[in-house]
This record gives structure tokens, C-alpha cells and sequence, in this order.
DNA sequence: GCAAGAGGTCTGAATTTCAGACCAATTTAC
DNA sequence: GTAAATTGGTCTGAAATTCAGACCTCTTGC
């Protein structure tokens, strides 16, 4: 019975790793300029000279665009080459099932447990997608925010907390392709009105309504893929 | 907005977090030895200064015992003290909660799924459990691996991977304290029967019998903490 | 007693990470 | 337009970490 090795990642992958997942939750957005080196390394507590080599590694992979004296931006999405193959990780499909399973479970919990002040996040998030939607972006990372606030709203630290991993975990080639994918506008009209199905089943307490209508955007979101 | 620092924990503390889950997982059972150290160096390919290093942390939180020229032996399960609380972590009722819908769901889609090869090994998990508890043990580690292959069964690999972490997760102090506790037993005896009204369920294609059967199951592991 | 195998200790090298100085390109302010 | 400020680019030497290996003592089994 073979004991797998510990894995030893070099403190710059940790590092692109790290900003990489920042990029993904809309930290940073594309096109926007990263903190400054200096600021940056600061801010993550490692030297100038790893984060230059996270940095080096992030633009090889074409996730941002380094330009001298100006600044470090954030590319348009364009998938790095996975050198590694999820072979032993969850597919696609198998992640949205799960995340319908339990992000409908969450949404119903939410209707009964939520705080004013996670409802007033929860508006906040869905205000900032409806906007970016319209604005006929393809992703927005309001689309995160909200579904983690309703995560959060369940008042289950564990299940906000499997939530988020399931989100993280969406990155193989069929997302990098929907992500490339023109959306049309008769989608986003579609997204818009599901996000607001949850919204407002969870703001009139119907736990019941609230997980249709989440497990109900998911199976659509799921559809889009197909 | 500030950005969490990268977490950089030196080799020797993720190689004792390594070691921590392997027993924790059965691999390492109570009691038992250890491979020695230059072997289990050059297995988790790191290099024997390191491993040391972990053992000696190990040690210190009392979860193996050192004896010279003899070996290093895991210790009866008696919890590190906790240095860095579980602050912003789910509590263990949060992680039953959780636990209770996503593995209920998984129990169904089992019985769905199961190929007969997962269906065996579910069997075997659920002989040895049953062993251990007939032989008054107060955990096992085929309880974890029963459980495992159930989730492994559901056929949904994210599923599956959500579920293992929330049982790695169980580590808090009402963890702890139940680890210590005596087990009647007529608990054991539930706690076997329980098990395999879950099996019984997945074998004859009950997804419905089968969920009920697991949650009631989490139902009463759960209550037997209060 | 003795040999084999285990952990204990030490050393020096290789690697990684860091802090800082300094340069070159760009942007901003005047 | 020019100068100052800001940014990324490069280099150096120190500090910390990790490694490989030699050599020790202790335990175990014969």
C-alpha cells in the first residue's frame, strides 16, 4: 500500500496559485491593473522576488500581461494549458449535480435562517449581476458573490464552505469553453429573473420555493453546457 | 479590501498534517508501528531531517510515541491541544448537518449506481465495522471507509470529495471529547444495525430506503453528542 | 553476547527565500 | 516639454530551509 508523496509546491506557485483564484473571484477583474509589485508582496507577506517569479509564471500562462513601468493587468480570460489533466478530479457535470444538490439545500435554509444583513448582501450581489448582465458581459463575478451569500445565509459554515470549494472547483476545459462562449441576450434576461427567483423566495421565508427555484437556475446553467 | 497573506507552512508541519490524516484515516491503526524512518522518508519523498522534524511535532501533541531503537507507535487518539482555534471553521453541529443531507444524497444515488465492485467493498468496510464494534472498540476506521465507499458509490466524484472533507473535518473539541467517551453497548449495536439498514438498501436499489437509512443514521450519531 | 535495525545527532552542501540597492521604462504633475 | 514619481527589471549577498550522508546509541531477536 503506497503512501503518495507530500506534495512540495515552491512558494511561487503557491503564489500564482493564489492570485490566480483572486482573478477568479473577481478581485481583480480583467483588465484591471494588480497592486504594485512592492504593494503586492506586502500585502501577501512573501518577498518581491517570489511574487516576481508567481508573476513570470501567471503571464506564461497568459492569465495576465506584464508591461514595464506601467503595471501587471489581468488578461482576458484565456485558459492556461492545463499541463496536468484533472484525471482523479470531479467532472464538470458531476460538480453541477452536486451543486445543485446542496446549493438548493443551502437556499432553503437560508429562507428560514437569513439575517437582514445577509439579505441586504444578498440584494447587493444580485443588483451588481443584474447590472453586469445587462451590460451584456458574459461573467460576472457578482454571479460568485451571490451564490456565496446565499451560502453563507444558510447559517451552515460547512455547507457555505463546501459551496465555495465546488465553485472553486469548476475550471476545466468545458468552463474555460462556456467562458469563451458569446451569451445571448435572451440567456441573461433568463439568469437575471432565476437570480431573482432565489432572491425573493428566500426574502419572503419560503424555503420550499427557494430551493425549486435555485435547483431550478442551476439545471439551467447546466443546460447551457450541454 | 485587504488579501489574506499566503499561508506558508514550512515541510515539516504539512508532512505532520500528512501523517495526522493518515492515521486518522486507518492507514496508521493504533498502536501500530510506523514505517522506520529513512523508509518513510524516502516513501513521502521528503528527506529523513524533515520527517523528523514532523515526528517530533507529532509527538508533542501526543498523537505518537518515539521509543528508541524500537520505533515510532501511534498513541491512543488523545487530540492535540488545539493552539489555533477552529475560530472562523464550522462547528461539528453545522459539519452533521451537512454531513446529513449530502450523505443521504449520496446514499441514494449509491443505490442507483453502485457497481458491484463498490457494492463489495462497501460490504468488507461494513464487516470489519461491525467486527470492531462487536470487539468493543469505541471508533473505527472502517466506520470512515464504510462511509467513503458509500459516497464513492454515489458515481459523482465531487460529491465524493465534498464528503471526505467534511469527515477530515470533524476535529473539534466535541469531536475529541466524544473520542474519549465510553460507548454502551447498545449504541454499538444500533450503530451496526444502522449501517446496514444503509447497505441493505443501496443492495436492493432502494434510493429512498437507502437515504432514509443513512440520515437517520447521521440523525443518531448526532444525538448521541447532546 | 552479538548482529540487525531502530531512532539520535551532527555536518556541510544545495536550494529556496528574503531584503535591499540600483536601473530602465512609463506615467503623472507641473 | 520637463521633472518627479511610480512601475517593472536586474542583481547581490544574507538568511533560512531542506537535503544527503556519516556516525552514534539503544532495542530487539537470535
Amino acid at each position: 500500500m503506497p503512501i503518495k508523496p507530500i506534495a512540495a509546491p515552491r512558494l511561487y506557485q503557491r503564489i500564482a496559485e493564489e492570485i490566480g483564484h483572486l482573478i477568479d473571484a473577481g478581485t481583480f477583474a480583467v483588465g484591471a491593473r494588480l497592486p504594485a509589485e512592492r504593494e503586492l508582496a506586502r500585502q501577501l507577506q512573501v518577498s518581491r522576488s517570489s511574487l516576481r517569479e508567481a508573476l513570470s509564471a501567471l503571464e506564461l500562462q497568459g492569465r495576465v500581461e506584464i508591461r514595464v513601468g506601467s503595471g501587471v493587468y489581468v488578461s482576458a480570460r484565456r485558459r492556461r494549458a492545463r499541463t496536468q489533466p484533472p484525471s482523479s478530479s470531479a467532472s464538470p457535470f458531476e460538480i453541477s449535480r452536486a451543486r445543485r444538490l446542496i446549493e438548493g439545500e443551502a437556499a432553503a435554509l437560508a429562507a428560514r435562517h437569513a439575517t437582514p444583513a445577509q439579505i441586504k448582501a444578498m440584494q447587493k450581489a444580485f443588483t451588481r449581476l443584474a447590472a453586469d448582465l445587462r451590460a451584456r458581459k458574459a461573467m460576472s463575478p457578482a454571479d460568485r458573490e451571490f451564490h456565496l451569500c446565499v451560502a453563507e445565509a444558510s447559517g451552515n459554515a460547512a455547507i457555505a464552505k463546501v459551496i465555495a470549494q465546488l465553485w472553486d472547483e469548476r475550471s476545466g476545459p468545458l468552463d474555460a469553453r462556456m467562458d469563451e462562449l458569446f451569451v445571448f441576450p435572451d440567456d441573461k434576461r433568463d439568469k437575471v429573473g432565476e437570480h431573482r427567483a432565489v432572491l425573493d423566495a428566500i426574502v419572503r421565508r419560503d424555503p420550499a420555493g427557494a430551493k425549486r427555484a435555485m435547483r431550478g437556475h442551476l439545471e439551467s446553467v447546466a443546460r447551457q453546457w450541454m
